[in-house]
DNA sequence: GATGATTTGTGCGTATGTATG
DNA sequence: GCATACATACGCACAAATCAT
């Protein structure tokens, strides 16, 4: 087994796009939380150069904007940017349940059926919200990746990053997470059965209901959010 | 007419990035092509620090890939992306036209008619061929713009750039402009008559078409192409 | 093959211009 | 206006890869 990785030697424009990221998603920097470059550069002891550089990526992903005088912002999704990246994950997710429900072995269902199990038993052990979370995406995830298209599963991965923020709001309010899995399961018994086109729809009305709950509390906690 | 719009300077990145992305469309910059920055920085007599930024601006769209050392080079699409690229089309355009059928106005509806009558007149014309890819794409587009969805449209948009160079092949054929107009009318006709899945269906059909044909045609030139 | 020269990518410090208070 | 903070861009230094002898 002569596998002797090249191993290339990441620069820090990438290492520094992950970090800033990470430091998004963990809530380090908060949407609309200006980036100085200058202070990121102190902070990581680097130049500014590949500061800018990792900058330049996270604004072509959505997750930084630029505003009219230069300045970097951590993005702040609207109400209709939400609904638009749902709108998206709609379409995606919708096709590609109709593709998994055609082409997937039955190991693959196998795979499914075991991340939902897991689920009902976290539910019920009351496990924390967290591992729910991480269940529920890998429920998503399963099936995107049964596609077997890379480019499906950026385009996707992208776009839930833009709305990341909300995944812990999303599991909020009464018997939340029970809805979720019944509505996983309906799409997972269409996928099971073979049913393409109710496989497809099923996702879309899931992601529907989805969004109708965020919309929900996003509205209910407007002053604060300030969307 | 006070429309004091505040000229803001577009900085060095920012035109790099359209200035190269502009000559990997017209062909003076081809697929696997090596892009070295050290040479764009001279020809353009700038530094490297704004080229660089271009450069990953490019990258995360994927018009440029970076080897494992750190090369970079022009975006050359194997069989396998255009596949994916062609699915996840399928996917937003489908869900698109679908909308669209549920809520276009009627001089929406007259606007993608007139398009397709401009087409018919263009081919009766034998007018050359961007002519005709030029309104084959704008109805694409309108259809897409209908739906008012910006994340939708940047998504479909970056997904073509990265099978530009193909528009031209697409095309090529026995009546294949003839073909393209007909599926496109099959389109239009279940718009109008708002049938929804209908026409959703008729896209998938169309871009499959599309793709069964580009397949072709590439694997007949699969020498010359190397994909 | 080894080795020196050249090319190229990575990263830094500094200068300049612009906005903000 | 003046000072500060910041983004933009440049030229240089260094290192790794490539090429020629």
């Amino acid at each position: 087994m002569s596998d002797f990785a090249i191993e290339k030697p990441v620069p820090y424009y990438e290492k520094l796009y992950h970090t800033i990221k990470k430091m998004i998603f963990e809530g380090k920097l908060k949407p609309g939380d200006r980036i100085i470059e200058t202070q990121l550069a102190k902070d990581f002891n680097v130049s500014k150069s590949p500061v800018r550089e990792a900058i330049r990526i996270l604004e072509k992903e959505g997750l930084v904007i630029v505003d009219q005088k230069s300045r970097v912002m951590v993005y702040q999704p609207t109400m209709k940017d939400v609904e638009e990246i749902y709108f998206c994950r709609m379409a995606l997710e919708s096709f590609a349940v109709e593709l998994v429900t055609r082409i997937a072995t039955n190991d693959e269902l196998d795979e499914i059926e075991k991340t939902l199990m897991h689920t009902e038993q976290a539910i019920r052990d009351s496990q924390k919200n967290d591992t729910i979370i991480t269940l529920n995406e890998l429920f998503h995830s399963l099936i995107i990746n049964y596609t077997q298209n890379s480019r499906l599963q950026k385009q996707l991965n992208d776009l839930k990053s833009l709305i990341y923020f909300f995944r812990v709001l999303n599991t909020q309010g009464e018997n939340r997470a029970d809805n979720i899995l019944n509505q996983h399961r309906k799409i997972f018994e269409c996928i099971k059965r073979r049913e393409a086109d109710q496989a497809s729809q099923a996702m879309i009305n899931h992601l529907k209901l989805d969004l109708e709950h965020l919309t929900e509390i996003l509205s209910n906690s407007y002053e604060e959010t300030k969307l």
